[in-house]
DNA sequence: CACCGCTTTCCTGCTT
DNA sequence: CAAGCAGGAAAGCGGT
């Protein structure tokens, strides 16, 4: 089991290496068998003497290892590695200090999304089963695997299913991995069922027959403005879970989400870029990956570009952003906005 | 409970 | 033609 898993990361199923862009408090037990897989081959220590139950473990609980307790666990000389490994990943991370709470949630959010979107083989993997229309996200990959007869439900490190939306199926996924970048894949318009141009990102598609026929319902029911929550949407979220545990961090606006993500290179490779850092210019590269980061931010499956964008053209009227004329997915920061210039986070 | 700010959703028309 | 942009309209949500 865990040799075959290790098998699988070590031949680039899983390739990417997202870990080392992670703080190794944020690490899920999938970053934390990515990790030790590396080490495994650097190595070359035997896996078949390792346990699955003994690498299964979260990056908090990782870290609260000893060296003798890893020594233990792995051995003397992987042990060793990986405990100083360990420490290098600490310590790099606890220089990133700067950012503020709303900073870091913005991070572990993307952190998570990345995880999860790039661990599919690591997710729990469903064959013929539903629970309904909307009380399950499914992806059914038609990709050259022939995984037709498969669904895949992206399982979330705080147990949210919903991460992915219902118009989700609308788009198209894939666990692209070889990009060089984060891997992302960009999320197909709602409205089109395609990808972004971006030729080296996919997602596997979504049934055609289900996206036509919920898409024709939501065209004949659907209100305007925004139809009220169910308590089905609320339920069992990190959000809720969030707000039992601690006051959710108040004032997180959508051009602040998306501050955090730029001014933070190292983890939104293929989100977003600076198209002018003086002048606050940027672009998105994902847009509809970045919607959806959002609208998981915001307990909300069915956020869209198309959606978040009406939201930053709000912005213009209040000088948060200002208009970029002519060019696609530009924008500018405007006066009202702060925290993201060089002065302000000491750069 | 009303009010308000901030989105969210939908839509039509326009531009790239 | 598709994707993105613009902005009006209506509504939800959380905070006060």
């Amino acid at each position: 089991m865990l040799s075959d898993l290790l098998h699988k990361l070590t031949c680039g199923l899983f390739a990417g290496e997202w870990y080392r862009h992670i703080s190794p408090l944020c690490w899920s037990t999938e970053n934390v068998l990515e990790w030790i897989s590396d080490h495994v081959e650097s190595t070359n220590f035997d896996a078949r003497t390792l346990s699955l139950a003994c690498c299964s473990m979260d990056g908090p609980a990782l870290c609260t290892m000893t060296r003798d307790q890893m020594m233990g666990v792995f051995g003397p000389q992987l042990g060793l590695q990986l405990h100083q490994s360990l420490q290098e990943h600490k310590a790099k991370y606890e220089m990133q200090s700067f950012s503020g709470p709303e900073l870091n949630e913005t991070c572990q959010l993307l952190d998570h999304f990345l995880d999860n979107l790039n661990f599919p083989l690591l997710s729990t993997i469903r064959i013929g089963q539903t629970e309904g229309p909307e009380s399950r996200r499914e992806f059914d990959f038609r990709d050259d695997n022939d995984l037709s007869s498969l669904s895949l439900e992206p399982v979330m490190p705080w147990g949210d299913s919903e991460y992915l939306s219902d118009n989700q199926s609308d788009s198209e996924f894939s666990s692209s991995s070889n990009s060089g970048t984060f891997g992302f894949s960009n999320l197909g318009s709602p409205e089109s069922g395609s990808c972004e141009s971006d030729p080296e990102f996919s997602y596997p598609s979504i049934s055609k027959v289900h996206i036509k026929t919920e898409k024709e319902e939501c065209r004949q029911k659907r209100p305007r403005g925004r139809p009220p929550k169910t308590s089905r949407e609320n339920s069992n979220s990190f959000y809720e879970t969030q707000k039992k545990n601690k006051h959710a961090p108040r004032g997180t606006h959508l051009w602040e989400f998306i501050r955090d993500i730029l001014i933070h290179p190292e983890r939104n490779q293929g989100l977003m870029k600076w198209e002018d850092r003086r002048e606050g210019v940027f672009k998105f590269l994902k847009s509809e990956a970045v919607a959806q980061m959002w609208g998981q931010k915001k307990k909300n499956s069915s956020m869209t570009y198309e959606k978040l964008s009406r939201a930053m053209r709000y912005y213009y009227k209040r000088d948060i952003l200002e208009r970029v004329d002519g060019r696609r997915l530009v924008y500018k920061f405007g006066k009202n906005s702060s925290g993201w210039k060089m002065e302000e986070i000491g750069m």
